[in-house]
RNA sequence: GCCAACGUAGCUCAGCAGGUAGAGCAGCUCACUCGUAAUGAGCAGGUCACCGGUUCAAUUCCGGUCGUUGGCUCCA
């Protein structure tokens, strides 16, 4: 090559922070970054050229953009989990060469693979999988990219006997596909990857389960395989921690702990018995929300848990609802259904009188208590039920209030759920079902961008969940998130121009003529119960003190203190102040372990000095030292935080 | 509903190559009267989820049912 064209083997790499690199033509992305430096070298795990995501071995050409992903970014933590699913799968693969592959992805926590193999995994296979795992990785084999055309690729999967890829390659309508070997496994896949098995050091395979193929459940059930994977120890064992936190939080062990709630076997699988504690906790939610909606200008209304069958048929719940619906009851022949939902009930009471444009816009609240028929197997706790109680309301409201009036919800909504403790959310367009839904597209298309647009003047962002909304119209979700980083549902905001058609509401405007109201569904806590289970883990069963179902427990030292401890809990007690004692001969040591054991938020030691100076020793939650305070103090103190705010 | 695991005292869990069960905590009684995370002793507590089969004998083995758990599908 002569001088004159040397300069065409350099290109030029604009990096994020705008700077220019200049490096040879072809020379790698892993070269590339080693220019850059050697600690992001050897960080990295994939990167983005030209807005593509790429392997570290992939050449480029010609200038371009680029940007670095190490596992702290989104990005390589998906390429690293995926690459660990497949160091799994070549783990499997040797151990069990019977077994078919099927596909494995990275998902928000880890990855899984899915596997058809004959007899299940069992719990020992996970053992040998990681000791299989860690001597591939110690291997350090090389992952290399091939591109393919569909045919050979077909040809190669038939004869591996992989026919679950060459299912996934005949459904491809491209002509090329790419494909992944370390070693001797090979799997078709989109990529990228890391460069070599060794990158992937630190995982544990966390359980096996059952998962259709392709998600279907008419489909064969393949064996899944979860594990999560990190480049360094201190990350994995922080997220096992994580695990473990969990795992003490979990709301089944703590509502048995705390004596808040049980569910049980001759009662009925989810259906919940609320226990003094735990009904107690329900009932300062239900009053302190019944208060915020009276001050938020809704109205209470309360309705029955059955009803006609012809109520269901005007509602449509018959035919678009029916499988979550238990069977009718027969009352004097004629069939009654337990309800599934309150609003039929509430568009009852509309129904009753003729409304003017001018009374509108209705908020009408109610926490009703719904039935649906559940799957047993998806049961959960609180967070799964089959009779739980809705916060439930619906707006009905001129078109030309309907902005406001979601707008309104929205904001009600999130200040709610911030003082139950909740800071982050997310918003979510739920759109048409593919499926099984009822009203015209005009309407589906004005009131999804109703809610759109609502959205947008939140100024928090949202993303659209495309099929994800009710037979009866489009909604917004809100997921909140718990001081572990979990999300959960609780809030939506459910539009339905249909019921106002099937019930015929109207009221009279202006112009003296019979006009349709829209119609908005809104439930701000979604399920009590699921709320209440979430709440439990989010302040790991630590309520704060406007909650907690037992605010103190007063404790005496001996014998002596009795009566001046009775003689407190009564004034306690009568201030509404939510107070218990403990004046077992046990030792104070005993004691105090005991009700530290209940997490409530005030200890307060009655003894000899005490009940001479009329105060009481205070230990709070969580702190180990006590302090002497007047009895007129303490109750200012719990009195000044029995509201939140 | 599907796949897998599990179901023993109020709770957490042992145990049983088949001979009707044991611990700790909780409970009760007694003694101790105690100052901030377990005082000691004693007592009581179980149709080993339920139904059926095999067996001289089943909590144990087999089958079914119910329930729970981890997922899948579905969802507040």
């Amino acid at each position: 090559m002569s001088e004159d064209i040397q300069s065409t083997e350099f290109i030029q790499i604009g990096l994020p922070d705008s700077s220019i690199l200049t490096v040879k033509k072809e020379s790698t992305v892993y070269e590339i970054i080693g220019n850059i430096g050697k600690g992001l070298q050897k960080a990295a795990i994939c990167a983005k050229v030209n807005d593509r995501i790429v392997d570290l071995s992939h050449r480029v050409s010609a200038d371009s953009s680029l940007s670095v992903f190490t596992f702290d970014s989104r990005e390589g933590k998906e390429v690293f989990w995926h690459s660990a699913s497949h160091l799994m799968a070549q783990a499997v693969k040797k151990l069990f060469p019977e077994v078919k592959v099927t596909i494995g992805p990275a998902i928000d926590d880890g990855f899984y693979y899915d596997f058809d193999k004959k007899s299940p995994f069992v719990p020992e296979d996970l053992e040998r999988i990681e000791a299989e795992m860690k001597k591939i990785q110690s291997e350090a084999l090389e992952i290399t990219r091939e591109e393919l055309s569909k045919d050979d690729a077909i040809k190669l999967f038939s004869s591996l006997n992989e026919t679950y890829k060459v299912e996934l390659l005949n459904e491809l309508d491209t002509d090329k596909v790419s494909i992944y070997r370390q070693g001797d496994f090979v799997d078709m896949c989109r990529g990228p990857h890391v460069p070599d098995t060794s990158y992937i050091k630190f995982f544990k395979l966390l359980s096996i389960a059952g998962a259709y193929w392709r998600g279907d459940e008419k489909n064969k059930m393949l064996q899944r395989i979860y594990g999560v994977a990190f480049p360094d120890q201190k990350a994995l064992k922080s997220h096992l921690a994580i695990l473990e936190e969990a795992k003490q939080r979990d709301h089944r062990k703590l509502g048995k702990e705390l004596e808040l709630f049980s569910i049980q076997e001759d009662v009925g699988p989810g259906l919940v018995l609320w226990h003094p504690k735990g009904a107690r906790l329900k009932n300062i939610i239900e009053s302190f929300w019944k208060d915020e909606h009276y001050k938020n200008g809704y109205e209470m209304i309360s309705t029955p848990h059955i009803g006609r069958a012809n109520l269901w048929q005007t509602s449509g719940h018959l035919d678009f609802y029916n499988e979550n619906m238990y069977s009718p009851m027969d009352i004097e022949g004629q069939d009654y259904y337990v309800k599934p939902m309150n609003c039929p009930f509430h568009l009852a009471i509309y129904k009753s009188k003729s409304f003017s444009y001018r009374e509108l816009p209705l908020r009408w609240a109610e926490l009703g208590t719904v039935y649906r028929y559940e799957r047993s197997g998806v049961l959960h706790g609180l967070l799964r039920v089959r009779g739980f109680t809705q916060d439930d309301g619906h707006l009905i409201c001129r078109p030309d209030q309907m902005p406001e009036e979601i707008d309104r919800v929205i904001d009600f909504c999130l200040k709610m759920l911030k003082i139950f403790g909740f800071e982050k959310f997310k918003l979510y367009l739920a759109t048409k079902p593919a499926e099984k839904s009822v009203g015209d597209q005009n309407m589906w298309d004005s009131a999804t961008q109703a809610l759109e647009e609502a959205l947008k003047r939140t100024g928090i962002g949202y993303e659209v969940d495309e099929g994800g909304g009710a037979f009866y119209g489009p909604k917004i979700d809100i997921k909140i998130t718990d001081a572990l980083g979990r999300e959960w549902q609780c809030s939506t905001i459910q539009f339905d121009f249909n019921m106002s058609e099937r019930f015929d509401l109207t009221y009279i405007a202006q112009d003296g003529k019979k006009h349709r109201p829209y119609m908005i569904h809104r439930a701000l806590l979604g399920s009590l119960e699921r709320f209440l289970g979430i709440l439990i883990e989010h302040y790991a069963g630590k309520f704060p003190v406007w909650l907690a179902p037992v605010q103190i427990i007063f404790i005496n030292v001996g014998e002596e203190q009795k009566d001046f401890t009775e003689h407190i809990i009564d004034k306690f007690t009568n201030m509404g102040i939510r107070a218990e004692s403990d004046l077992r001969d046990e030792t104070i040591g005993y004691k105090i372990r005991d009700a530290i054991g209940k997490k409530v938020p005030y200890i307060g030691v009655t003894g000899k000095r005490e009940a001479e100076n009329n105060t009481v020793s205070l230990r709070k939650r969580g702190e180990k030292d006590s302090s002497e305070i007047k009895i007129e103090d303490l109750i200012s103190l719990i009195m000044s935080d029995m509201r939140p705010e």
